[in-house]
DNA sequence: CGTCGGAAATGACATTTGTCATTGACGAAA
DNA sequence: TTTCGTCAATGACAAATGTCATTTCCGACG
């Protein structure tokens, strides 16, 4: 028997959640949370197997309630509901170690998936899939000023991230190594990185 | 009912998934083949709801078959099996549309997997969502084999890019230090480049 | 004029890195 | 069995790198 605790605030979203859930013969609905806070506090208690979470709920959206849950030491999988595609809400979910992340519009699909989730798969709704790719290709954007990166820093930065040694772009700056060199540390300073390698992966990730 | 065909060549590992699928009340194997090529010819006859396939096998192997059959019309929804996580299988996957990728070893999921499919979610095992984030990002204009680069050495390449250290390349990969630095000196000289950055810098600009 | 501050440079140092020759372990092949 | 080839490891070494304290230079500003 899987026991499942359902969270949305709309009332009429988990009511009929929970009608097709406890349908099923194996699967049993243990608590209804109606916010995001309310699931955090049940959650210890009940101690589901799944948890199926609206993403998108006043207060404390579903992304922050199952970070919660999870940093509470629950072994719930989260099945995410959301009822379309919302690129930030993917990658969060992602992130913090979601098991699926469907929509709410094939709710004929929700008790597969439950039981999927439950036995340790992972589900994604047939379109999200399909963005993926997309999704996991954006970076977050980097702003030079934030960490005081100066013009002259930015050219050595890129001058690394092309495999450059500080011989090289001291060459083509017209300045001494060891000039480079300190620039190079300075730079690792305020991005807190360690070495080049890692400066020209930050730049690739980050800045390209 | 959900009709199920099975292909592998490991005639024992088939007729278990049999066993497993048909002791499933909703679901229904309706045919098994031994090869990729006779999945490819029994698929339109057959024209089941869900292939699930072994993606090693002899001669044609399973994405080379799944291709086959999308291409020929089948709107069979294709769950990969496969014995570990191989990470340029789970890509081509990916590139021509399954809709799964699991693990054999946990074959009790395998029916709810099954149906989550059926019903048009998408189900990776959980080790393999792990790894999506790093293999979506992957876009492959370099062919590994061009250049005698072994699988180990394509592992130490991916942890130069993420900025690690030869001593934390070797933690991660159980061996000694100077055997990582062996390495990275041997992918340098095939691949023709001076140091790390410069291999960092390789892999982001040709391989990712 | 003096001096303040930043950019550039220097020198010293520890660490990391890349190269190479060599060795041991292990399995496949003869 | 022996031999071969590959993988992992070791030790030694030179080079590149990163850090830090210090110094020089130069323009701005009082």
């Amino acid at each position: 028997m899987i026991s499942v605790m359902i969270v949305d605030d709309d009332p009429f979203v988990s009511g009929s959640l929970k009608i097709i859930l406890d349908n099923e013969p194996d699967i049993e609905v243990k608590a209804v949370a109606g916010s995001g806070e309310e699931a955090v506090k049940l959650a210890p208690s009940v101690a589901p197997d799944v948890i199926v979470m609206d993403i998108r709920m006043e207060g404390m959206n579903g992304t922050e309630a199952a970070q919660k849950i999870i940093e509470n030491g629950s072994s719930a999988a989260i099945l995410f509901l959301t009822t379309f595609l919302d690129d930030e809400y993917i990658n969060k979910a992602l992130k913090i170690g979601a098991k699926g992340y469907i929509i709410k519009q094939d709710c004929g699909s929700l008790p597969s998936s439950v039981r999927a989730v439950a036995s340790g798969q992972a589900v994604f709704g047939g379109k999200v899939v399909e963005k993926l790719p997309d999704l996991l290709n954006r970076k977050e954007r980097f702003d030079p000023s934030e960490f005081d990166i100066t013009p002259k820093e930015l050219e050595v930065i890129k001058f690394v991230a092309d495999g450059l040694s500080n011989k090289e772009i001291a060459e083509k700056m017209f300045l001494g190594e060891g000039t480079v060199r300190n620039m190079v540390s300075s730079i690792l300073t305020k991005l807190d990185l360690r070495d080049r390698t890692q400066l020209a992966c930050f730049y690739y990730q980050k800045m390209v």
